[in-house]
DNA sequence: TTAATTTGCATCGCAAGCGATATAAATTAG
DNA sequence: CTAATTTATATCGCTTGCGATGCAAATTAA
């Protein structure tokens, strides 16, 4: 039975995990990022803040963690770091004292222009168009659909 | 010139990151894994690592970590509380005294009947089929080879 | 209006992940 | 053989990520 050539799927073997590539890939992703972010002197973390609020700008700390699948106990020490940076400004909301809305600095803002290459730097070091990544991504988007559910 | 029907693509929209995608879906792989994980009482990470000794047993920090690409700061406090949890056990190796070879204890070994039904439940929970995991696995290799060459 | 519940954010504690650095054993150079 | 270098692992300090819990403001129920 053993040395029968049977094609066997072995389920827990490294190679055949796909979760293990996908948590290896965010992890070299956000490797590959560093050098350019080093240079804007912040972290992948609050990178993604930012991309949230150079979209839209003085929302509240909730609205970048359904964005970004965050919650609050890793959002408030990690938007507490980015406004010690000057980025950012923190302030309550004077309709709904609950909510503490984030507004952009200006260096915050100035900040975009400093990264609006990055992205394209990294497809081009990755050797990666963007027909091909985006394809990527939808894949990746009907997985992160189904594990949303 | 802002009116025109042109399809601009803004390669800093969060919507358009490739990069998000994946630290979104690593992130909700490994939620998802985790009440399949408590049950066996370790962590995803520590879950790899075990994926590894299940596979070859016996073998040095550096093995593992170049399985996982991890490296030994992550590691050594990573074995240690895997040994902590009395599924393996870490000694020095005899011929070269500064390795640390790493072994399975009988619950290590034992706990992989316990694992080996999560990767198939996983795919049924997310109603994935193996030819498509697979796929998505191949697509995201390429790219992680990209990022390691 | 008052009490109970919900909402939005913060705090605490712990496990990763990793850059920088340290340390001891093994190897190589001289 | 001794010194310099390399290799394998460990330690330190910091940022994330997250479960559990706390707390105050807002909302709902009574």
């Amino acid at each position: 039975m053993e040395n029968l050539a049977k094609k066997e799927f072995d389920p827990l073997k490294l190679e055949n995990q796909l979760c293990f590539t996908i948590y290896a890939a965010s992890r070299l992703m956000t490797r590959l990022y560093q050098p350019y972010l080093d240079q804007l002197g912040i972290t992948y973390p609050q990178y993604l803040v930012l991309l949230v609020l150079w979209e839209k700008d003085g929302i509240g700390v909730n609205e970048i963690g359904c964005r970004l699948y965050l919650n609050t106990n890793t959002l408030t020490p990690l938007l507490k770091r980015i406004e010690q940076l000057s980025l950012i400004k923190r302030m309550k909301c004077y309709e709904d004292e609950r909510k503490v809305l984030i507004y952009l600095s200006d260096k915050g803002k100035n900040l975009k222009n400093d990264a609006k290459n990055i992205p394209l730097e990294m497809a081009g070091s990755l050797d990666c168009s963007i027909e091909k990544a985006m394809c990527l991504k939808n894949e990746l988007e009907i997985l992160i659909n189904k594990m949303l559910k």
